[in-house]
DNA sequence: CTGATGTCAGAGCAACTGACATAC
DNA sequence: CGTATGTCAGTTCCTCTGACATCA
């Protein structure tokens, strides 16, 4: 390969800065996720929770019992999976499955005092990950991080 | 349904602001990378590509021709999957893949002529991806908003 | 009848692992 | 010998679809 073409002189048709993979917005979004991702579900595991118990606890707790329909709606599960969710968290003793009496189509999820304390653990063991998460990141900067990703995530939440 | 318990009045028994979920930053970048990855990966479906031959193709460019398990290292994909993604690029002659006379386990890949002509469109493409992904934050605040997940990013590459 | 609900079975994908022959 | 490379087969995980019986 003479020298002349891209391996020292890249060829840089559009004059385009270096490293443009690197700082695609999108590519960064799904690589940092995916540390962030096994760091939750690591971090979970070893007090034998997920994610979509939390997701499912937490909306419990501040939003009030609900059918797994509802359930499914508030938290971004699907239905279909809500079921299996359900059930572990139900084995589990957090939550209890009763028939709707005014609509028997429906379950009814209540959270359990167990549920709440388990509820309580959780948020601290996320808290300690999110921690660890955004630890190169100032206060300042972790709620601008915050704040600019909930613009983008609710933007494209109305878009969709 | 009786509004009697917890309905109304969630027992915060933490005192934790609301929407504690929403709040989330793992959550908000898992979310908002599947929205990311579904327009990136439609955006190119339709022009007949995915993110890996733009990885694969502007790894290329910047830093020259390569082996496949440098081309991996580079580019974050197993070299294993590395392989199924270079077929395809020479399938459409993007890429050259020919045996290294210096090493006969290696083989060494090049971008082409029409490589290079593809990896200028599919920038492009991805500006205008961007554009849409980036849409609700000026331009400040979207530097802002790489700059601070690059450095999340960098620090868990480097911790990892 | 249309539409919602709980459930199951499975498709499709992407990240990841393990093994193997070949060559350094 | 131990290590690196290209390749293939296969696992696991998660999102997502489709269908079905039940009931509003």
């Amino acid at each position: 390969m003479s020298r002349a073409d891209a391996v020292d002189v890249p060829d840089d048709g559009a004059r385009r800065t270096p490293d443009r993979l690197r700082r695609r917005a999108s590519r960064l979004l799904s690589q940092l996720t995916m540390r962030s991702d096994r760091l939750v579900n690591e971090g979970l595991a070893r007090v034998d929770a997920r994610k979509w118990h939390y997701a499912v606890l937490a909306s419990l707790q501040e939003h009030g019992p609900g059918s797994q329909a509802e359930l499914s709606r508030r938290s971004g599960i699907y239905r279909s999976d809500m079921v299996g969710v359900l059930n572990e968290l139900a084995e589990r003793d957090l939550v209890e499955r009763g028939p709707d009496p005014e609509d028997r189509r429906r379950n009814v999820i209540t959270i359990s005092d167990r549920g709440r304390r388990r509820l309580r653990r959780l948020d601290k063991v996320l808290d300690d990950l999110h921690d660890e998460l955004l630890a190169p990141l100032s206060p300042a900067e972790r709620d601008q991080f915050v704040q600019l990703t909930t613009r983008l995530l609710d933007h494209h939440t109305r878009t969709s």
